[in-house]
RNA sequence: UGGGGCGUCGUCUAACGGUAGGACACAGGAUUUUGGAUCCUGACGUGGAGGUUCGAGUCCUCCCGCCCCAGCCA
């Protein structure tokens, strides 16, 4: 299994409260193992908020030696597609999570989920009711109010057994009637109201075709199914934990293997939204490109942006199991992806928005060749030339004619290192006659500096990535920040809703950017550092001609912080 | 004003009834051929009030606050 591991991963974890009643009823005797399922409805995509929940369910199990099941809860035909079955199953895995033979459908139950029913009916615990939907929910009675029993809560066993075996023949309307548990209308949790086992639903499923005109309900559909495969423990998200009277309900009326059901609280990320609504919402809306869009917090989009599962996986390590409301700070996140992509990523030199520097005093039809370490955290991964001549570009902000206070960068007459390659010095430059805008400086070079050192020791205290203008590659830069302005995207004032918190440049792309000539045809995924600036992905949108990169996560910037004052920051990044 | 759940630095979390600790974030410094990385330092917390106790984040009582539930969704 992934074994990958976090710099956590030697230090002893605290148990969390799931561990802690596992270890009990390991101890009791209750259970002699421990099995686990992920049961995801093939509705939509996966987010971060589902990748929390299936690593408690992995890494549980894998913990205490036991086994993990994925099983789609496949109850709903009309809202399932197996287009999300096969992205739900490519997206566990590219967090390198196996669950090897054990791959599961509700529907795989359905026949012994029918038989059960007719079991309860033949019990007196389940009755056909002829209620309407509204009926229904006015019979319930409210938070405060008890409900009202059905009028069809009597009926003989025979006729509902009658009724039933018409309902799934189909011979009924969708709605006309329901199958529903017989419990207690009195019940202080409304869940035990009589709650509906059965819908009529004529609807083709994605894996059942039309067989079936009735479909079982979640709860109905849930504990049974934990107990065929023999899960013991059933780690659910918090709002089920009034369902688990009725989980237990069912089970003990059925008599078979006692599953337990223990609730964790659900995962919220700072800056982003995880309800599938709503990212359903900015998708249908047009607020992002599509559900892998980079911006996205779907497991499609974190991997098209360039986060690495093992990023992803520490992150969701480093955050606490717990019943209480959280929100995990994305810059957590964020540092968990520079501290492996520091580790792994390649340096290669872009330059984002580019400004012209002709070094005078350099022969104007040579050439050379520099060696730059790939990447100074891991030596074994080489270096590489680049080619250096007279006309160079550097980054626009790597300039300021009239420099700040603890500005390091290129000013007049200033003197600061090409990164691998000379000291140079800024002596005169070019505007541009209608704007005055400076469009080309020209500096003077000194050639007994190659590789960025002085023989006579003295110093710069800026250092600049450049490239060399005939060699560079022309590529597209995408540069994304928090999809939303706020920690909390609902924090917003009296009558406006989430969307107004929609940041309207969390995407800002520019389409003339440089990048050194090795990486022209890069792979799509390819993950790199542009020096200084930040962590780079290739795009699939990637042409032979044109490579497209995604910023991944900027590098922490203390200019920037400079700049900004005193102010608190995280939440901006500029290149 | 029904039922269920939850309250420890800004955030996520530790602490047999015995010095409230860590990580991220933040602030300062060292170092640096990335204003990166690395290293050092600092500030910041037990929702409230009583009670038990030599001693309470932990036990008891009351209060306050937040979240979930009235789908034939999951």
């Amino acid at each position: 299994m992934p074994n990958v591991k976090d710099a956590s991963a030697g230090k002893p974890r605290p148990r969390n409260f799931i561990e802690a009643a596992i270890e009990e009823d390991l101890s009791t005797g209750r259970f002699d193992g421990v099995h686990t399922r992920f049961p995801p409805e093939p509705n939509g995509y996966l987010h971060i908020g589902h990748a929390k929940a299936f690593l408690i369910d992995f890494e549980t199990a894998e913990k205490y030696g036991g086994k993990y099941n994925l099983r789609f809860d496949d109850t709903n035909p009309i809202a399932e597609e197996e287009e999300f079955v096969d992205s739900i199953q490519a997206d566990i895995r590219w967090l390198g999570y196996d669950w090897e033979d054990r791959l599961f459908f509700a529907s795989d139950y359905f026949e012994q989920l029918h038989e059960w029913a007719v079991k309860l009916i033949k019990d007196g615990k389940a009755y056909v009711c002829d209620l309407s939907a509204d009926q229904v929910r006015e019979f319930r009675g409210t938070l405060t109010e008890s409900g009202t029993e059905s009028p069809y809560r009597n009926r003989p066993v025979e006729e509902n057994l009658e009724l039933f075996e018409r309902m799934r023949k189909g011979e009924f309307s969708d709605g006309a009637k329901t199958l529903r548990a017989k419990i207690d209308m009195a019940h202080p949790n409304m869940n035990m109201r009589d709650p509906v086992m059965y819908r009529i639903l004529h609807a083709s499923h994605h894996r059942t075709g039309d067989k079936w005109c009735v479909y079982p309900t979640y709860d109905w559909t849930h504990g049974q199914s934990d107990s065929i495969e023999r899960v013991t423990h059933s780690l659910c998200s918090i709002e089920f934990e009034d369902h688990r009277p009725l989980y237990e309900w069912y089970i003990s009326q059925l008599g078979i293997f006692p599953s337990r059901q223990i609730e964790f609280a659900r995962f919220n990320v700072s800056y982003t939204v995880l309800s599938k609504r709503r990212l359903k919402e900015l998708v249908q809306a047009g607020h992002v490109k599509g559900w892998d869009d980079p911006r996205m917090p779907t497991l499609s989009g974190m991997r098209r942006r360039g986060y690495t599962p093992e990023a992803v996986r520490d992150f969701l390590g480093r955050t606490g199991v717990s019943k209480s409301m959280s929100v995990a700070d994305f810059s957590l996140l964020e540092h968990c992806l520079r501290d492996d992509l520091n580790r792994r990523a390649a340096r290669v030199m872009a330059v984002l928005r580019p400004l012209k520097l002709v070094i005078d005093n350099y022969p104007e039809d040579k050439t050379e060749e520099l060696e730059a370490v790939n990447n100074p955290e891991d030596k074994s991964a080489g270096t590489r030339k680049l080619p250096f001549s007279r006309e160079l570009y550097i980054e626009q902000d790597d300039f300021r004619e009239d420099p700040p206070a603890k500005f390091f960068r290129l000013a007049p007459g200033r003197e600061v290192r090409l990164k691998h390659a000379y000291f140079i010095r800024c002596e005169s430059l070019v505007r541009d006659e209608e704007n005055g805008e400076v469009t080309e400086l020209h500096c003077s070079y000194d050639p007994d500096t190659r590789g960025g050192e002085a023989p006579d020791g003295r110093k710069v205290k800026g250092t600049l990535h450049w490239l060399s203008a005939p060699h560079a590659v022309r590529a597209e830069v995408r540069l994304y920040d928090h999809l939303f302005l706020k920690p909390d995207p609902d924090d917003v004032e009296e009558g406006k809703d989430w969307t107004a918190n929609l940041n309207p440049n969390s995407l800002e792309v520019l389409t003339d950017c440089l990048v050194e000539p090795g990486l022209a045809g890069a792979a799509p995924g390819s993950r790199y550092q542009f020096l200084r600036r930040g962590y780079f992905c290739v795009d699939p949108d990637s042409t032979e001609d044109k490579p497209v990169f995604n910023r991944t996560v900027g590098l922490r910037d203390s200019w920037a912080r400079i700049q900004k004052g005193g102010e608190s920051c995280g939440q901006v990044q500029r290149p």
